[in-house]
DNA sequence: ATTTATTTTTAAGCAAACCAAAAAATAATT
DNA sequence: AATTATTTTTTGGTTTGCTTAAAAATAAAT
């Protein structure tokens, strides 16, 4: 297998995490989009991979991965992954600190590196946000767990994960003591604004916004 | 301050190191020695930092880093040592395993990283080889060591570094025993072949070769 | 002081990534 | 179906960093 620069890699990510959901193919735009730069570079890029046989391309056609290009996006996920919660447990950054910095430690090269790391982190299986970190064969641990949008009134849970990992998002759930592993409880839907009412472990009651409750993952007992 | 790539600050760190032992300037010829690459593209670069003013390059007369270039290729180095001590400490890798992580660890941008590196450490002073680690202000520690070779009959002492950082060394002194902070004593020496009879911390006495003893750096009681 | 050898720089050019603008293909509208 | 809008690709050009071969400068040797 022949070397994949950082730019190659960063590509390969994208184009896993566009097709991850509703799987078909990832347009040029899209790629362009999730990497902040134009449709000719997206092109460009996408020659290239193809050519390498990392992609399987077809023009006005969208992309997808190859099974080796598939491979190098879900080891990066778990270099990542790993990385953020090196960053988090052992450093002391915070959720919304990490993901800058992981974008960088991903493109270390080094299969030893992540096997240590992995070991010295206690082989996590999912990052700070709740994401699922892949093994070294790239198999992912799947969680049960859904939208708190979606829970009935009555119902306990636990905290999981989210799906907005935007730096507002993570901080307004900080402050609202919306950490990863709390226990709560719905108490009210209001239809108007389908908001809810909730009762968090550290005791306080509060109003989630239809946004944040669509955003925020929940496991429950059932 | 603008951003610097990664090839470039491989350029000065390289420049660095070169000037640093006997301090004038720095030839075309050991900057593509050190970096293994052609003069001509070490031409290439020097005139792009000499734009930048991290480097005062004459054409034919050699470089010296700037101020500017010295700040950046010491901060390389911390940030390279620390992440050695991070990987020999926490993660387990031996000594001899680890410059080539470093090698990549050391571009990772983000002082907060670095910070909380450090602390995280115990805001280690020097790293596995037993080189100084600068502190954040650039600030060098330095320690009062002697080539073994050097050492008078009778004299005590404990291993403190390495002056050749091969492999092949490192893993030489790992099977002698002859481990950072070992006490060690001089118990003869043969002006035949220059080499040294050596108590070990371990009770192990050994014979070691000039070559040996010219590489290894002690610190003695006096 | 010339000649010879070595070092350094220039010149020309390549590959990876990027971009803007033009052209081509596809999708959406009337 | 024909026109319009959107998306994608092509074309031409940039920068960074590298390389080989030739030219120029410096250093060494006769």
């Amino acid at each position: 297998m022949q070397h994949t620069s950082t730019a190659e890699e960063n590509y390969l990510k994208a184009i896993f995490k566009i097709t991850e959901k509703e799987g078909k193919t990832a347009t040029t735009n899209a790629i362009a989009a999730a990497l902040n730069t134009t449709a000719a570079s997206v092109t460009d890029m996408l020659k290239r991979l193809a050519e390498k046989d990392l992609i399987n391309y077809e023009k006005y056609r969208g992309v997808q991965l190859s099974s080796g290009g598939e491979q190098i996006a879900t080891i990066l996920i778990r270099k990542h992954r790993l990385w953020e919660v090196f960053l988090v447990n052992k450093l002391g950054f915070a959720w919304d600190e990490v993901h800058e910095l992981a974008e960088q430690l991903e493109h270390i090269q080094g299969e030893a590196l992540v096997e240590r790391l992995d070991e010295y982190l206690g082989r996590p299986q999912f990052d700070p946000h709740g994401d699922p970190i892949p093994d070294a064969e790239g198999r992912w641990t799947y969680q049960s767990q859904a939208l708190l949008s979606t829970l009935d009134v009555g119902v306990h849970g636990v905290i999981t994960g989210v799906e907005d990992h935007s730096t507002a998002f993570l901080q307004y759930l900080d402050r609202m003591g919306l950490v990863l592993g709390a226990g709560i409880v719905v108490l009210e839907r209001f239809e108007y604004d389908a908001s809810l009412r909730i009762l968090n472990d550290d005791g306080a009651e509060r109003i989630l916004s239809e946004k944040v409750t669509q955003n925020l993952y929940i496991k429950t007992n059932a």
